[in-house]
DNA sequence: GGCAGATGATCAATATAGTGGTCATAAATA
DNA sequence: TATTTATGACCACTATATTGATCATCTGCC
């Protein structure tokens, strides 16, 4: 019995511990922030949020700690509920932006080639 | 045959079917194709970016397709990775802003007290 | 034209997110 | 102060994301 759960805690939960930039942690922290920060100024409970957003209030207190996991739908849903704003460069409807960013992929070359094989090719 | 696969067709895949908001979907489809834009500039493939960000080809597939599913963290991490700026309100550095905000929190009540007993305060 | 590499798409297997539930504790209101 | 509600934290279960693989089809480059 006991060995059986030592063999459980010690070989079941194999995690690949992902890693991630400071930047990108930073980002989802600030995020989950100013969704915090949105939902007390509306006054709006965890739990009254989470009903609105259609998430479960452990969900929910993922997304306002920063944490990385959360799907990023799950989040923008929320933070376009509390109103923050994603993206707001010059106050522009996000549609413009997506069609202006379109453009400019549309401008480059369909297929990307590489010219060395390995994978520093930046320096 | 064809019976037991119609029967796995119509009941199986009970799925949740979660909507999002326009403004949710504008902004994770924006996302992605800056995302997909950064990676063209760097001359990087699909391949090439995943395996940079430590992810699997599909899954920079669904986040450059602006898909809500993926987690938030690999999307941020990818973002980085091309040089997309997430906030890049005041050219402050991320930190900066994340004190903000949590000072910002600070201020208000720790808790918060629906007055109405309902979901619907809001107006 | 020919080809090596890039992209689009799909699948089964597995890892992990999301949920509903619960509990203890904190804190706003009466 | 008493009470009611919000929050923080945890758990087992289920739904779903992620992976690695494969295949077909394109496309930039020689």
């Amino acid at each position: 019995m006991t060995a059986i759960l030592a063999i459980n805690y010690l070989c079941i939960p194999v995690m690949k511990q992902r890693t991630y930039s400071k930047y990108a942690k930073e980002a989802a922290l600030l995020l989950g922030h100013q969704i915090k920060l949105g939902r007390k100024e509306h006054n709006w409970s965890e739990q009254n949020l989470a009903d609105r957003a259609g998430i479960s209030r452990a969900t929910l207190q993922k997304i306002e700690a920063g944490e990385m996991s959360p799907a990023i739908g799950l989040v923008f849903e929320v933070a376009s509920l509390v109103g923050v704003n994603l993206f707001e460069q010059d106050k522009q409807p996000l549609a413009t932006s997506i069609d202006l960013t379109q453009s400019k992929i549309l401008l480059l070359p369909k297929r990307i080639r590489s010219k060395t094989k390995a994978v520093d090719d930046d320096f």
